[in-house]
DNA sequence: GGCAACCAGTCTTAAAATGAAACTTGCTGC
DNA sequence: GCAGCAAGTTTCATTTTAAGACTGGTTGCC
């Protein structure tokens, strides 16, 4: 794409955030690294991206703070690419996205994986948004105000 | 960036997801249709993007169910793109995205728009991952089985 | 009705990103 | 020591994107 010429720091967090993750890659490389996946190659190979990209990719999620570089924990002298606090709250919009996709992107017979909880086994409950109090809220109900301070 | 030659279908939901809107201009369609904006030049006008690609997003995100397309409530022979019962149920992504950039992607003094509850002005509630039973579940008491039928 | 301005695209062109694969260095295993 | 792997980097052809000129139908207004 040409140089895009557009805000580079706009005050919509919506914005902010598909400057950072919203291309091809980005969010599939945050969800193996919550999957556990750690190595160049293993994100490589389990994603199909080509190196070049994945560089890029890696580098940038290490400069936003999502990822951190650190040494292979199996004792080898390589390193890992590890969620920081940052990149695991991101885990709600993972899981949203991931629960849209599977009530709108599949039919009915289609298989597909599933976020499971570990002890019960059981599928997550239903992420919604909510009011200050806890009350489902819908889009309707709510509007963008300019800015805060 | 070149034909990319990766799974048309993948099982994986977040995938399939991010094949659809994982992009630098849909998710934001997405959000300004959420704000109200319905009309081609609007979305163009507020987001910047390039005429062409603004066309090529409108058509996908209409293919995909998530936008539909109708004659505009204004009277003018003209149409308008408004979201359809899918592209509503993308709410709590957004909704979970904004929330995260809110909290991290912006300086403490940083000015940032902000959604809130209509009735009150208060802004909604944190979306959190919670099990089957409501309570709140972390990433690590989680896991992703391969299919389902 | 006539005409200038507007709407929603399409077309063209140059710059930038991507995919694929070869190439490079520094580890590892034996 | 040496073959092979890991993690990149480089190169090149292809695809997207940005930016803006251009087009056909619509609207506003006199």
């Amino acid at each position: 794409m040409a140089k895009p010429h557009i805000d580079p720091a706009p005050t919509c967090p919506v914005a902010r955030t598909v400057d950072l993750i919203g291309d091809r890659w980005s969010l599939l490389i945050v969800r193996d690294a919550f999957d556990g996946v750690r190595r160049f190659g293993d994100f490589q190979s389990g994603l199909g991206v080509a190196r070049s990209v994945l560089t890029h990719r890696l580098k940038g999620l290490v400069e936003a703070g999502i990822l951190e570089v650190r040494p292979a924990s199996d004792g080898t002298s390589y390193q890992e690419y590890v969620l920081t606090a940052k990149g695991e709250s991101l885990f709600p919009v993972v899981v949203a996205l991931r629960q849209w996709a599977e009530q709108h992107m599949f039919e009915p017979h289609e298989a597909h994986s599933q976020l499971v909880d570990t002890a019960t086994g059981q599928p997550l409950g239903l992420m919604r948004p909510i009011d200050a109090h806890g009350q489902l809220i819908a889009p309707e109900q709510t509007r963008v105000i300019k800015k805060t301070l």
